[in-house]
DNA sequence: GATGAATGAGGGTTCATTCAT
DNA sequence: TATGAATGAACCCTCATTCAT
């Protein structure tokens, strides 16, 4: 071929250049500062001091740099589903996904973000169907349908309970380990009381 | 010139064209559909079937019409936070913020779904700095800073667990005013539970 | 509306700007010249000390200033096909059709030379793909389906061999008015020879 | 360094890279299908599976390549004039040019379909002067400068018809080599033609 | 209360080409 | 005999905005 693209991702790579990475790193650090639409490739390019052509040697568009970036956190996304999907629909399953989405959540935390504040944009962009389906997925698995409304809601509100306690972070003070402890709790608080509500309505 | 642009909001107008409402809602639309940089002010005035620069007569600015309509949810937000302050930081208090915030919510709920959509975009603008500060009073009004930390956490969640709501609605069958009550149940729960566990804890 | 692009060609225009009729002969001019690939709107522009920008105020995309361009090639053509469709398939009928082709032909001489020379180009334009039918309807209509391949063979040289003419033109001297008439003439004496042929053969 | 691009054309190579020839091939069958212009490095590579540099070690530029390609047809064309320079400007000679001409032709039927229809491109390549000039010298020796206009356009119309045969081609249906020989039938009358209209004209 | 005509800045993308390895 | 990595120039196109009428 020529052109590389397809990330081989084999072990001991030949030291293979790293300005693809540092593409990503640059451009997830724009994304997130001034939205995808607003950061040109421009503006990418200068801060690595290379061309905007260069950038095109190693993706093939600027959707394809962000949806480089997005697999860090579509795999682990695709992967609790895959797990969940073949758990008892208990209730230490549902705390367990709510612990591990916590883990993807704060381990890709600017992507995160990133995707969060910039919705309307990436709606219609590949990485931004991924992540709505799996959400869609993830509040399947998460909420029992045949309960009462009340119940389903508070346990689909655990889940995105946790994407606002992401951006509540600022307006808390306090050791950030100690608040997403926190944040946590609330939301296996929350699907702990769903399924007591169920019980006790 | 005798351009207008700063609404004289009398009584008693001559019939003041209606263009001015039409282009606002016709932005509002195609910046919920598609996002705001997104929609151009080509498309805006070829909706209405008017050049880009009636658009110009009427509106400063783009940023302009974006304001114009915001002030739809800026003002109910400004009387909430205004009206609050002159209560006492009881749970009545917070959870009448909730009742209230709530029926802000729904009142606008396009309009802040936008918001929601395009934080990274808005948040330069006059409209995100509006908005983000008026949500930063509303969490020092619902949370007391001298509790433990879990129980600051529960309440400004009780807060977003509202925003969450609206997106959660899609997921979850059943009648929307049933939907809505559950939702707002979800956060009166979580403030009392903050309350409490302040007691308790 | 606001941008024009669709010419009103109503009689008697209040003196619209000419710029679009100016971006027209000067794009015809370096299409020609240059061919339609290898002109750049940059270069229409500069030489109309106007900008890129301007440009397209008054047309679509690059393609809409050839077609726009096209019509006058294309008008006369269709009118022509019409027309020798309600004749009946006489040698006079195709003979005339050779002498109104002719005359359409040195009408746009340049717009046709600039087709012929770009032909790869505008293939898959519409301009293009009109012409090309354009010139199968009017091979339908000169030869005869039943009659010998020799003779079929004849008749729609007598078409192409007038486009020929024209690029043979610079290699003969004369006076352009009796070249042309030469060239006419070989063209109805091969239709003639064709429907002879027919019948002694 | 140690790169080729002048073939060394001698008779008993060690069995040199065949990459050169299956460039020439994939090139040709590229730029006849969507022009030159349109044609990219990038995609000729592609569908070598190689990279682009190696274009580059083949050959020096992209004209380098078309230049190569373009020798078949401009050899055959060289040795035909000097040829047709040697003869008595009889009719007889005039014929057997016609009918070299018709055999170069069909030889290289797809690189002459390309030079025709990228005549604007090729025109200020080393190629299309080449070709421009020896149609001016096949003119010369096909047309009497001493007879009356109308003979001279019919000589060259002759020539001419040739080229506009193979594109007739399509329209007419038959036996590939029966419609051959009626365009060189053709071509054939039309300088037989040229030579009586001087005696009878 | 608008329109017609235009601009300047910038967008993403593609190209032929180079050169060290 | 090639490849990997990159460049510089140019491309078509779109945008928010302006201003005389």
């Amino acid at each position: 071929m020529g052109t590389p693209q397809q990330e081989p991702q084999s072990q001991a790579q030949p030291r293979r250049s790293d300005t693809r990475r540092r593409i990503q790193q640059v451009a997830l650090e724009l994304f997130a500062e001034q939205g995808y639409e607003k950061t040109s490739l421009r503006e990418i390019a200068e801060r690595l001091d290379v061309t905007k052509a260069a950038l095109y040697y190693h993706f093939k568009t600027k959707e394809d740099i962000l949806s480089s970036i997005a697999e860090d956190l579509a795999r682990p996304m695709r992967e609790l589903i895959a797990w969940a999907e073949g758990q008892p629909h208990s209730l230490a399953t549902k705390q367990e996904i709510l612990r591990r989405y916590s883990d993807i959540l704060w381990g890709s935390v600017d992507l995160f973000r990133f995707i969060q504040e910039n919705q309307a944009t990436v709606r219609e962009l590949t990485v931004g169907e991924n992540f709505r389906s799996s959400m869609k997925a993830l509040g399947e698995l998460i909420k029992d349908p045949s309960a009462p409304i009340a119940a389903q809601v508070r346990s689909v509100t655990a889940l995105f309970s946790m994407h606002a306690g992401m951006f509540v972070t600022q307006n808390v003070e306090g050791d950030p380990e100690e608040k997403r402890a926190a944040i946590l709790e609330v939301a296996l608080d929350l699907v702990a009381q769903a399924e007591t509500s169920v019980l006790t309505g």
